[in-house]
DNA sequence: TTGTAAGCGTTATCAA
DNA sequence: TTGATAACGCTTACAA
């Protein structure tokens, strides 16, 4: 397959090489007839312009860098909506993806930069505590951030409104009267990568719990998996039946497994305990059974990531100041939390 | 932040242009007293080569396509690992990863081939009628399937060893000494996308129970969630006890709402029915119960495919030869397969 | 409205 | 072992 430049298109549409490039590109104003001759040239020989080359000559990519925290242990379905939205996303503007891997570290971020990779960088699953938060605020391109540092100055930052989805579900568990309420929480792997939506989550569920005088408990780390949900259910289950007792599942991946050790002892969610998870609407629709949920929403996210991108890239120098993005989960209901009781 | 060229390191370096970009790809030799005064004028201005430039001169990019399925309804978890490998393989051999979706189609290929954005394509799940095969076969860049299509000429093929798979299900069921094995399908969207490990899987199914004598059973579609699977046990439920029972679950995602839906009948997977699934051994490990599996082997489809692509970047010019390479299955035994009759 | 030509930052050839 | 220098294929002033 041989190839050709915008010079074989300039030979065969009798113009200028450049006059090819303008019509490409829309920056000069071109009379129909050469633009017609151009474009017939174009489809004839199939051009399609060098990236290396428009990259080099136009300090310009047209590629997004996307840093993905692929790495053991990590809950690996909850990425790809992330992934496919921003790519998807990225595509409609025009704009290609380049994939890297969060186990490259600030090293990643310096090479995607330094070698002018890409025109903007996501990270994603941003930690507390991250070596690449004070270079990123460095670099040259815009970078956008999914999760929040303990510092974010300088930087864009969108994330769930982790705050809101604890304070909802502990809205949803006093207003059915419970006595007691456990949070269920994250895997250790997760906690040790100081993700900063944990403390965030937790705190806000021991704010609303206060304001409600009720008496919240963690169980925490619960990893994924049947083992560690039987164990769970298993240190509760003198308990049930004794006090009306609500869980809140933090993590999508540990949901299912704990529902299904809480039914394989005979206890039924909705009816012997209350269960709220914070997963995605369509996660929660597909458990067994449809369990009352407060929505993770990460096409949103992805979405307000890739607009954020957009605005900073064309606000080039006038860098608009940092903003912390929350997307607001909503809450619900699917019967898997108990009826207040009859007395009521 | 300043960007450097290779024309600063060797303003500083004291040593031509030309030079820097020796000791940078070592393509000819140098001596260590120029080599050690380039890299610490490198060290010095942090210098790393811009991209663009590079892939303009060398007419290599050192960017692998990555073409992945996203589109609604697709296994999405199942994804995953196939793209963490191919990302951090390429990188490991220092190439990155370009991520473009399926529904770019045909155009997406002759975007990143016709602007020259990659220097090889994988394209996951390729179907049996695929418009990008043809088309794939007659790039410049070369290219790499993960799936089989209906011809799949010219091109290199990987994929998991859905025959054997299929097989072992089968003999795995008769040795049990099952009367009735039933294979549980794919959702409606996977065999309307003509993916052909559907048409591979089951009639290696086919083949292998007639050798046996079986009598084999399909139901399909089946849709992933608690309600299609309430619905095939539902119809089952007649027969449990009656007859000894074989389930073959031929798609990862429909696998725990059918041992969820078992459950809720009170029909214990091992005892009153024999279950066995075909996807990956973390997945069958952390189901519940944990559940008999042939397995899927997404991580070493994907070295595989990284090592094709290599092979073929390696191999300019000479083409090798097309090769379909198949992964084989595993079975691991987990007891949800009925122990043989006591008389046996 | 169009053409000419100077870069963009590399690689790689040709001399030295 | 090294230095000049001509590509690579585009974008974008500057002229016309």
């Amino acid at each position: 397959m041989v190839k050709f430049t915008s010079k074989d298109v300039a030979r065969v549409a009798g113009v200028a090489q450049s006059t090819v490039s303008y019509v490409l590109t829309g920056k000069r104003s071109i009379s129909e007839d050469t633009r017609r001759r151009v474009q017939e040239a174009i489809d004839q020989l199939t051009y399609q312009p060098n990236a290396g080359a428009r990259a080099l000559a136009s300090q310009r990519t047209s590629v997004i860098g996307l840093m993905v925290p692929f790495s053991p242990g990590i809950d690996t379905a909850g990425q790809l909506p992330f992934i496919e939205t921003i790519a998807s996303l990225a595509r409609a503007h025009d704009y290609d993806v380049l994939l890297v891997t969060a186990d490259e570290g600030a090293d990643g971020l310096r090479r995607l930069s330094g070698r002018s990779l890409t025109d903007a960088i996501i990270l994603m699953d941003v930690q507390v505590e991250d070596e690449r938060i004070p270079l990123a605020a460095s670099l040259s391109v815009p970078v956008v951030l999914i999760g929040i540092p303990a510092d974010s100055s300088g930087l864009q930052c969108v994330d769930v409104d982790f705050e809101l989805a604890a304070k909802l579900s502990v809205e949803e568990m006093v207003a059915a009267q419970h006595d007691r309420v456990l949070f269920v929480g994250y895997p250790a792997e997760l906690e040790r990568r100081q993700l900063n939506y944990i403390p965030r989550f937790n705190a806000s569920a021991v704010a609303a719990a206060r304001r409600h005088g009720l008496t919240l408990e963690f169980i925490s780390p619960v990893e994924p998996g049947r083992t560690a949900a039987r164990e769970v259910v298993a240190r509760l289950l003198p308990d049930f039946g004794k006090e009306r007792l609500g869980l809140v599942i933090s993590n999508s991946q540990t949901m299912q497994p704990i529902l299904n050790a809480l039914i394989a002892h005979g206890i039924v969610p909705g009816r012997d305990v209350s269960v709220i998870a914070h997963c995605t609407d369509e996660v929660a629709q597909e458990a067994e059974p449809p369990v009352t949920n407060v929505s993770l929403e990460p096409r949103e996210v992805s979405r307000r990531a890739i607009e954020t991108v957009f605005r900073l890239l064309d606000s080039k120098r006038s860098r608009p100041k940092e903003i912390v993005d929350l997307v607001p989960s909503r809450l619900t209901r699917r019967s898997t939390v108990m009826p207040p009781p009859k007395g009521a």
